[in-house]
DNA sequence: GCTACGATGTGTACAGCGCTCACATTAGGC
DNA sequence: GCCTAATGTGAGCGCTGTACACATCGTAGC
């Protein structure tokens, strides 16, 4: 908005498509994330940003290609290097967190299928596959680190969607994080003891 | 079709579409579900459902209570009252078997949010929660039930979640229900050792 | 400095969607 | 046998994704 609106060139449309994407995904957390919706959101003719993605699922995948961007900082910030259960937990609680708090582009980012042809994508996924299984190494030394890295993002990402459709209540965010911590302790409880 | 398709009243246009709704989904495993398209399978105007269903998501939620019957059944066949790990990972395979058999229908069920408005949909989601509730405090006595059953409802959904979006390879289903066993009895290591 | 071209945005159009409303048809109680 | 309520039809509105022809403009080559 702030530079040159009215040209009929908008200097850089795929950033300001993506940006008007993520506010209407913040705006109503069960948006339907309309390319006609964003268009106009940026100001634009509705297939203006058909020069910049390919259809509507292309859009779709780079905002959830900046959602894993984001989610990974977050889970960083929670901790950059976690250890212990503590540690783990404090990360899951973060995972759950950014669900409850962009449930929206949570969704864009899991629900639709992950398109074997979208390589950013599959980039993201790898790279949290590959941050998770650190994690777990780390945290749980000795124990099968595959089946229980794999064990411990199902949980995480389980908890946090079964919070997101409401089979658990998360109108209490504290009580959320109590219970996401909770699990994660009981989950821990074993290979601390199996070692 | 079978019973005098060609009459005015259909006679139980309501099943027709579940039914429709249901053949779809099956067919179809990335359909959007359109009560169009319900519509012409039923062979009946496309108005014609509203008679039985207020909007869209009735249809849906009707749809996805019938899945969570099914689900229920599929469980309860893979062991009608589970106690030992090996019986828990059984019903664990047995619902992620079930995600990646009807992927639309188990996305119907899950991921369109809850409304607390469905009694049908609540009462389901309660019916499940005390299933898994009932298991932990068999297989895991002793352990906190609260957590413990949030924590294995969470890691067997996340489990089916993942493999569904293809976070986690889903072609190959002994691999698929090798995992799910190694991420259960990971799991479970912990809180028989714990007690 | 002009011109031609490729990149980018516009406008029109089409089919499909959910949904509303006026109307047609029919089943079942009186 | 008629009347009413339940059920199905059809036209229509505004929305969607997307294809297409056209308009505008930055810029590279002369």
């Amino acid at each position: 908005m702030s530079k040159a609106a009215d040209r009929y060139h908008h200097g850089d449309l795929r950033a300001a498509c993506l940006r008007a994407a993520r506010e209407l995904l913040e705006e109503d957390g069960s948006a339907a994330l309309s390319l006609r919706a964003v268009a106009r959101r940026a100001g634009v003719s509705a297939t203006a940003p058909y020069r910049h993605f390919a259809d509507r699922d292309a859009l779709v995948s780079a905002v959830a290609a900046e959602g894993y961007g984001e989610l990974g900082a977050k889970l960083n910030e929670a901790h950059p290097e976690p250890s212990t259960t503590e540690d783990l937990a404090a990360v899951a609680v973060a995972y759950v967190r950014f669900a409850l708090d962009h449930p929206a582009l949570f969704r864009v980012m899991f629900v639709e299928p992950c398109d074997p042809g979208s390589a950013e994508r599959v980039a993201a996924t790898a790279a949290i596959s590959g941050y998770v299984s650190g994690i777990v190494e780390r945290a749980f030394p000795g124990a099968e680190p595959e089946a229980l890295s794999t064990a411990v993002w199902a949980l995480v990402h389980g908890l946090a969607f079964l919070h997101l459709d409401g089979k658990l209540d998360a109108s209490d965010a504290d009580a959320v994080a109590t219970r996401v911590h909770a699990a994660v302790r009981a989950m821990h409880t074993a290979s601390s003891l199996a070692e």
